[in-house]
DNA sequence: ATTTTGTTTGACTAATTTGTCAGACAAAGA
DNA sequence: TCTTTGTCTGACAAATTAGTCAAACAAAAT
């Protein structure tokens, strides 16, 4: 009964991600995914029926991470501004390992829509809306519907990540270049939300 | 010699268009495209010898058609907060009709590179760029890279049409309600982009 | 009317990708 | 040692998708 766990499930799991997200290579086949871990793609069969509970997988577990690490952030005991500050450089470090990260999961929710678990962190969401509502009532901030406060701040923070390919071309800058304009981005976002 | 146009390759151009960006159905096959088209498979064939001319094709007149519409706004002679107002303007009309059309490109890009001929249009963005400075100076807008402006604006505007889907789901939103949201982002939009 | 030429299709082939299954292999238990 | 059981593989079958080709069709030209 004992699982004699070789690591391969794991190993495979993590080469996903790694040609997902990393590699931006978004329309993977299993065998590209088998090739990449050194296993068969027979093996991959074995522990995931089908590419799509593979694929469902990797997306749930991504979305649950994601999910955590600003959960984490969100609920800390940080002051308003120091908070957003954090969760910019956490949203940051993220993508720098997994550029493709968004890019991919928008594209799976567009194409195959999207179940979403939504019942454990039930008031986190509504917690941090109330508390971006008082740092405007405060004046902290520009006055909006705290769900465009939110938006803004991550639009701020992905759309230059998920359209590098793109806007490196539009303003002929080669990959130092554009990514020192992120960077140059962090402190920026925080000027322009806040007042 | 002369061609006999029935309409046929427009209407399997248009179909494709149709599916890519506004049924947003990324990975269509030929198959789907002729389908919706009412044409046979054969006949894709016959006019766009491969799947990849195909593509290619509707991404880079979509892309060309979007580059004209931009351009025209921004070599227009209105004044810099109207013409940018105007430029939102223009962007959320595209995207009513079209919303899935830069998760298209952007996925399209990420997989299959960006081969862009941009010896036309050499110093629009160039001038555009330079007028962004301008009003920078004029304490019109927040001192910043005017690439970053740029980026902003089309981060601000591009975002939460490209996360739909997601943050729906997140907030919470039935589809008249996101809609409500992101057209009271237009003003707002201005709003943050000037002092 | 007949030929020509561009358009369209059905049937076929090829290529790619996914899924299955019997059996090999190796670690643990008897 | 022998058996059991979980892990892994090669060979095969199935499904999906793309591409080709000869021939049917229809509009124009002769």
């Amino acid at each position: 009964m004992a699982i004699r766990d070789t690591g391969a499930e794991q190993l495979i799991k993590d080469t996903a991600k790694r040609i997902f997200f990393a590699e931006g290579k978004l329309n993977a086949t299993t065998q590209d995914i088998a090739d990449a871990a050194g296993v068969t793609r027979t093996l991959v069969n074995y522990y995931f029926r089908s590419k799509d509970v593979l694929f469902r997988q990797v997306f749930d577990e991504s979305m649950h991470d994601m999910g955590n690490r600003m959960d984490e952030v969100i609920q800390s005991t940080l002051p308003f501004k120091k908070k957003i500050e954090r969760f910019i450089e956490v949203f940051y470090t993220q993508l720098a390992t997994y550029p493709y990260q968004e890019s991919f999961m928008i594209a799976e929710i567009n194409s195959n829509g999207f179940s979403f678990q939504k019942k454990d962190r039930p008031n986190v969401l509504a917690a941090f809306l109330k508390e971006i509502q008082t740092e405007m009532e405060k004046d902290a901030v520009k006055k909006m519907k705290p769900m465009n406060f939110l938006l803004n701040l991550f639009a701020l923070m992905a759309y230059p990540l998920l359209t590098r390919p793109l806007f490196k071309i539009i303003f002929e800058l080669d990959d130092l270049q554009y990514t020192k304009l992120l960077n140059e981005r962090k402190k920026m976002i925080v000027d322009i939300l806040f007042n």
